[in-house]
RNA sequence: GGGCGGUUAGCUCAGCUGGUAAGAGCGCCUCCCUUACAAGGAGGAGGUCGUUGGUUCGAGUCCAAUACCGCCCACCA
């Protein structure tokens, strides 16, 4: 016998451990197996590659499990599946841990140097690497672990030479000085993406840029970061601004060091803001560059590296870069210049990783020269060749690659793809090539030494949906599996990722990279917020498995999310979400149970009851709308649809109406086990994708005990494994669905308003009490269901009887009306006519309400315009609600007389 | 400055293609440890679906304004 409880613990590892040795995680059609076939469809993701080095988190979580599920789904439609896993070596977040690991052993990668670092950090990622992909196993993500990929393996560092090579050969990957995003803690470039822009605190300083040749002349200028004036390299006001015109022309002099510069006009100044004029830096304010591109202005670099003054700064030299800030403006403040100081709110450029104020800074790097790459990645979404889910996100996208700049790609660090390129210390000139040059190709020198720079992390990352398949080979991985079909990934990598990926994929394989897009939400905690560990609301994934299953917390993230929103995460959802997958259990237990006395097999045909066809009606009607909102990328609907069915209709109503129906002969309960266990192994085929455990546990369970039962008969053969069984097939609806389902609401109906007014009076849970029905057109119904209403309502079964219609209102008795039926129950002397008199006038009041409603509604031009079916539907209800009402009449009357 | 999302029961959220007096989980109240499940069962209370207009026979659902919360993008010193 199984526990009653479900023992996720004794079976996850179990199961996982199953899948994998059987091969169930491989695409059954194997392009590098002798009996491939390129005809069959294939499914394929990559997984989004997570840090190699890092540590699960919710994020990866909902990753996993939303793939895991399209994967199953597709597996079980009967596509050759491949789930592409893999980490990312994750450039800089990667570098800082081990370099904070030196620090504290007091020395630093410069101290070891770059060949001793290097040995550390791979040291590090083969220490760290297991971890993340352990605990994506336990997710149960069904991954082919056999084509596991590392962004820093051989095979993916050829695919970014050969990127690198193909785009510098066409011209699309140039090297020089351009204002760039530097951060000086971190000593490397990074690109716009990487720089956070928040809204601080600060102050607007006010001060005088004297003009050179008068004692008086000079022209007020506002700014946020003082210390630049040391590199400014002109004024500029606006050439209508009468304020300042005839300073246009002359020359200004820098405060302090008194270099001379010139007032230019350029358009770019905004008259209304500030004092109307602007300092010029070319050297530290994108703006700035760009004026002063336009006007042929001097660059003065009066940053180092590490954010010190330099040379340019004249007596600031050395300082750092707040440092000198405080000291310049009080110099200036001693000669006069100063006007005044404002509390200012502006944007503060801050690093990603890090949070350090960045510092614009003109610097050689290198680029991808995006525009071209950007127009084709453009296209292919616009002309629907990839689609984005939800679409809104097409938007954003759009507007991000039509605004696009060029792309930083060089990184002053040390772990990652190095930039194959080779310098000639003789002639000057660049080697690149896709295998290590040992001469420079231009003048066949051996003194060549490589470019010490290594490749922005997106840059390989930008490669891999091919990159793991193969690419830049012709595999037959990248034959068959290449174009990839679903990206399933977060909105916030859009242009990180996604962008770059549709870019790369598009100029290097001729080809897009994958054809939907489907961008998930953040995890948030309940109320929204971000989770931090030093708000302290950050929940663990791995406790809450450890206290609650993996189904558990799988499901309440599918079915928590919507495509595109953020995702609230309560530890309440979860354990609500656990005992979804107990009651799964048990109602597998209670079948499994029934299956062990399945009587031998039955002598006549099937005889199926109301609640039978009800069961299978609804389940047929479940299947249709889950394969319909899967289609749609509703996943989240989908499950709590199956939740709510394999629930609310198939544990509380049939499983119930299945036990008396195991009491009806050996023939009825032979078809009783039949459809108990058809619906449950087609609700476990449902739920696999999202809570593939328990499902799977049970299934195996359900399928054992099955074969070594009579029903095997009808039942026919099963698969090895849940895993890999078919998804349940749709078939239209048929005629006989409708009635079905009309005709057991009515016994629900019944059932529950019986149920409510035992409660009400206070009828002791057990005592069985008669009833007498009366339906003019249900009564057959009734009669066929008195078994049913009887278990259900808590009736004497002997005790029960039906009419076609009562002339005489039975006396003393409590009236009830469901529907079109009237309810008689002999509960007299616990009810006070009084009392029972206003209930049925509280009755009559509503029914009565609804009445006039309709009536209103039907008499409008509601009955000419809406669809036939609709007014139809109205119209019945009205029918029934005058019937109800007349009813309720005669129980009053009655009531009345008698008392 | 542009764009996007949210605003539905005490709390956290669903509500997909507009269809007729709004759903779930948790919490709350009453009863029940009945032989699948107390991580359960039965019943119940609780919402003018942010506001204002509009389209429509009909709107939580579509449109327009507006308020608040949040996010993204952007070169206003």
């Amino acid at each position: 016998m199984l526990p009653k409880t479900y023992d996720f613990e004794s079976t996850e590892r179990r199961i996982y451990q199953m899948w994998e040795e059987n091969g169930y995680f491989k695409p059954f059609n194997d392009p590098n197996e002798e009996d491939f076939d390129p005809e069959i469809e294939n499914y394929v993701i990559s997984i989004p590659p997570p840090n190699v080095t890092g540590k699960l988190h919710l994020g990866h979580v909902l990753f996993v499990s939303m793939e895991d599920l399209m994967i199953r789904y597709h597996r079980m439609k009967g596509y050759s599946t491949l789930w592409v896993p893999g980490t990312d070596h994750a450039g800089i977040a990667t570098q800082l841990q081990v370099e904070k690991q030196l620090q504290k052993e007091g020395t630093s990668r410069r101290e070891i140097g770059r060949d001793a670092f290097l040995k550390r950090m791979w040291q590090w990622k083969d220490d760290h690497s297991g971890l993340i992909k352990e605990q994506i196993r336990r997710l149960g993500a069904s991954c082919d672990w056999d084509r596991e990929r590392f962004t820093m393996d051989e095979g993916l560092s050829n695919a970014v030479r050969e990127a690198f090579v193909h785009l510098y050969e066409k011209g699309l990957i140039y090297r020089g000085p351009r204002l760039i995003n530097w951060s000086p803690a971190l000593q490397t470039a990074v690109s716009d993406l990487e720089v956070e822009h928040e809204e601080e605190k600060g102050k607007l300083y006010y001060f005088k840029y004297r003009i050179a040749g008068s004692e008086d002349d000079y022209i007020p200028v506002a700014t946020t970061r003082p210390e630049t004036i040391l590199g400014d390299a002109a004024v500029a006001v606006h050439p209508d601004d009468e304020r300042f015109q005839k300073f246009i022309g002359q020359t200004a002099l820098v405060p302090i060091l008194n270099r001379e510069i010139p007032v230019i006009a350029d358009e770019y100044v905004d008259l209304e803001f500030g004092t109307g004029a602007l300092k010029i830096t070319p050297g530290h304010d994108p703006n700035d560059y760009e004026i002063g591109m336009r006007h042929g202005l001097e660059i003065y670099s009066m940053l180092d590296k590490a954010g010190k003054v330099t040379a340019v700064g004249g007596p600031y030299q050395g300082q750092d870069r707040f440092e000198a800030r405080e000291n310049l403006w009080e110099d200036m403040r001693q000669e006069g210049l100063v006007l005044k100081e404002e509390p200012y709110v502006h944007q503060v450029p801050r690093a990603q990783r890090g949070g350090e104020i960045i510092e614009p800074m003109v610097s050689t790097q290198w680029f991808v020269e995006i525009q071209p790459l950007a127009e084709k990645a453009l296209a292919a979404v616009k002309n629907g060749e990839i689609e984005i889910v939800p679409e809104r996100f097409e938007k954003v996208y759009y507007n991000w690659m039509e605004n696009i700049h060029d792309w930083c790609i060089s990184r002053q660090l040390w772990w990652g793809h190095r930039i194959p390129v080779w310098y000639c210390d003789e002639c000057g000139e660049r080697t690149v090539k896709r295998q290590d040059p040992t001469v420079c190709e231009h003048c066949g020198s051996e003194t060549i030494h490589q470019d010490p720079d290594v490749l922005d992390t997106w840059f390989s990352s930008g490669l891999w949906p091919f990159s793991t398949l193969g690419w830049p080979e012709e595999t037959p991985d990248y034959k068959y599996f290449y174009p990839t079909t679903m990206m399933e990934t977060g909105y916030d990598i859009l242009f990180f990722w996604v962008a770059r990926m549709i870019m790369m994929g598009l100029e290097l394989t001729g080809k897009k990279p994958f054809s939907t897009v489907y961008l998930h939400g953040l995890v948030m905690d309940e109320k929204g917020q971000k989770m931090s560990k030093t708000k302290g609301n950050a929940i663990d994934p791995i406790e809450v498995m450890d206290e609650m299953g993996t189904d558990a917390l799988r499901f309440t993230m599918l079915v928590g999310s919507t495509p595109g929103n953020n995702t609230n995460l309560s530890l309440k959802k979860v354990e609500a979400n656990r005992n979804f997958a107990n009651k799964v259990w048990n109602a597998g237990r209670f079948v499994l149970s029934a299956i062990q006395d399945t009587p031998s097999s039955p002598q006549s045909p099937p005889e199926w009851t109301l609640a039978d066809s009800w069961i299978w009606a609804r389940l047929q009607d479940l299947i249709r709308e889950v394969e319909r909102l899967f289609q749609n990328h509703q996943y989240g609907v989908a499950g709590r649809q199956i939740y709510d069915f394999f629930w609310g209709d198939y544990a509380d109503w049939y499983l119930e109406i299945a036990k008396e129906q195991l009491d009806q002969g050996e023939d009825r309960a032979y078809y009783t086990i039949e459809t108990l266990v058809r619906v449950l192994d087609m609700c476990l085929r449902l739920l696999h994708p999202f809570t593939p455990y328990v499902t799977e546990e049970l299934w195996q369970h359900l399928k054992d005990a099955v074969m070594h039962s009579p029903l095997q008969e009808r039942l026919g053969a099963w698969e090895d494994a849940l895993i890999i069984a078919p998804w349940p097939e749709t078939r239209p609806e048929e005629g006989w669905e409708a009635e079905t389902m009309e005709h057991f609401n009515l016994i629900q109906e019944i059932v529950r308003t019986i149920r409510n007014v035992r409660a009400e009076k206070n009828v002791q849970d057990g005592q069985l009490i008669p009833a007498t029905f009366a339906s003019a057109e249900y009564s057959p119904i009734l009669e066929n269901q008195k078994t049913v209403l009887a278990a259900l309502a808590q009736l004497d079964k002997e005790k029960i009887s039906i009419y076609t219609n009562l002339a005489e209102k039975p006396e003393g008795h409590v009236a009830l009306v469901a529907g079109p039926v009237e309810i008689y129950l002999p509960l007299a002397d616990l009810v006070d006519p009084e009392e029972e008199y206003k209930r049925l006038l509280g009755e009559l009041k509503e029914a009565e309400g609804h009445i006039d409603r309709l009536e209103e509604l039907l008499a409008g031009p509601f009955s000419e315009k809406a669809p036939q079916e609709i007014v139809g539907k109205e119209r019945d209800k009205l029918e029934d609600y005058r019937e109800k009402a007349r009813t309720i009449q005669e129980q009053i009357e009655m009531l009345k007389g008698s008392s």
